[in-house]
DNA sequence: GCCAACGTTGGC
DNA sequence: GCCAACGTTGGC
């Protein structure tokens, strides 16, 4: 199984959006990123992901699972754009913040350090689970 | 609200 | 195929 990070807007998607999709989830749509795009397209059934918040929260905040492979993206015509379906699984109890993550030096490698500007990137095992541990989830 | 970083576009 | 111009993103 493979890790991934979802970065949304919370006034675009919220956590209690996708928390609203409930087990059906919802398209990940929207991304008109190739670099994200290709991510998607990687990813497989079962395969799990943080829901990040950026501007004001800058905190992932919900694990997520990616209930349908990359099909075409439903809001647009252009036959470019793909995307997954991804639902929630569980609320961090506690958020991890941007803050924490660049204070761990574990996670100094980390995408979401690296390139703050990609909306869908790979997260390593080892990053999974000291984010989890972080959010109070026993991993 | 600013600005740096990045990706995309389009003229050449 | 290069690169300048532009638009967008997201942290601060």
């Amino acid at each position: 199984m493979r890790y991934w990070l979802f970065k949304s807007e919370a006034s675009t998607w919220s956590w209690e959006d996708q928390l609203g999709k409930g087990d059906a989830g919802e398209e990940w749509n929207g991304v008109r990123n190739y670099q994200a795009r290709n991510f998607m397209r990687e990813m497989a059934l079962g395969d799990r992901g943080l829901f990040y918040l950026s501007q004001k929260e800058k905190a992932a905040v919900g694990i997520v699972e990616v209930c349908a492979e990359a099909h075409p993206d439903s809001t647009t015509d252009d036959a470019r754009w793909e995307c997954v379906d991804i639902r929630a699984l569980e609320t961090l109890p506690s958020p991890v913040t941007l803050e924490q993550i660049k204070a761990d030096p574990r996670l100094s490698e980390m995408v979401l350090v690296k390139n703050s500007r990609l909306s869908v990137q790979p997260v390593t095992e080892e990053e999974w689970r000291i984010i989890c541990e972080m959010g109070g989830l026993a991993t």
